[in-house]
DNA sequence: TTTGGCATGTAATCCGTTACATGATTAG
DNA sequence: CTAATCATGTAACGGATTACATGCCAAA
């Protein structure tokens, strides 16, 4: 038997534990609050959901008067029991694909300067979700602890604030070598 | 018309840059040398290897007397010519998918410490991959630099050491921190 | 002689994105 | 009225891993 590898379903159940929600809000909260290291399509949430209610793990609410289309869904009993077994297991290591860092690794056999180009794109990259990621983390800090859970939402977020000043100041130095000898 | 998005045939090409070799050669240097940004299986290479050859890219090298089953492949001229357009476009944003940081959020749904688990694993495999940056790095420095290529390998090192030492200390802190304060 | 590493390859399966289809509601 | 956004869903396709199959060669 093969193991089951997709996560879609654990980040479902863990946003449902915060109150019912549709798959569209699970989408949007998706791209707000975890864009940064995690990343789900419409293909893959919609059919989860119903592979979820039809294991017992989830809810469909029974509501009237619901606006627009919307379908929201609960976490049941034994939703919350299986999340919590994930949580208890370790998590998979993490395989990594950067075609940037490729393009780096080959750039010497292209014309000079041109990894330049790919470092800076890097860097404006990078800028960019560092920025956000400090907004998120201000507002973290004066917005109400509702779940009891800001530590741990805010762990997340200085991983990636590290991170990416890590590529950031990276990136300097590499533009910075280069501009003293540009090969 | 769908865009072609596997990049298993740039690293193909770029490897076979530096000189004839096999499949199973691709393999294992992708595992030496680009296990930290990159990944490649041989589900995909050998079929790769394949289409390559058909379009003209790679050549089968014509061996009497090779060691065991081993086919060498080289660049054509039309290869490098590929790679080299290859790496002058831009580089395709990463997605990441970090399952530990997924866990770590929703840690709070769980028992008391069970953040510090993932956290602590996170910890030993970085501190595994980066002592072995570290090496590769000294070796490097050293090594003869006969594809007067070490300044870019060593560029795709550093910022996979300087990544590893900011999620190494990003682990310190979250430790600490709940140390002195548990949840 | 048997074990383990070298070496090539295919098939099954799953994962995930993208494109497509449909329609309601709201803002301008 | 019209465009944008909300909202749900499916189908097609391509990407990638994994398991399997095969066999050689070297070392113990």
């Amino acid at each position: 038997m093969r193991k089951r590898k997709s996560k879609t379903r654990y980040l479902i159940m863990g946003l449902l534990s915060e109150g019912p929600m549709s798959g569209y809000d699970i989408r949007r909260i998706t791209l707000e609050r975890f864009r940064f290291f995690w990343s789900e399509s419409f293909g893959q949430i919609y059919p989860e959901l119903r592979r979820l209610e039809q294991d017992g793990l989830i809810a469909r609410l029974e509501e009237k008067d619901t606006p627009r289309h919307k379908k929201r869904f609960s976490l049941t009993e034994k939703g919350m029991e299986m999340l919590r077994q994930w949580l208890l297991s370790p998590a998979e290591t993490e395989q990594m694909r950067f075609e940037v860092l490729l393009k780096c690794y080959f750039s010497y056999l292209a014309p000079k300067g041109t990894i330049l180009n790919h470092v800076k794109d890097f860097r404006r990259r990078y800028t960019d979700v560092l920025n956000q990621l400090l907004v998120i983390e201000r507002e973290l800090q004066v917005a109400p602890d509702s779940f009891n859970n800001h530590w741990y939402v805010l762990a997340t977020v200085r991983l990636g604030i590290k991170t990416y000043r890590a590529y950031l100041s990276w990136a300097e130095e590499i533009l910075n070598e280069f501009k003293e000898d540009p090969r």
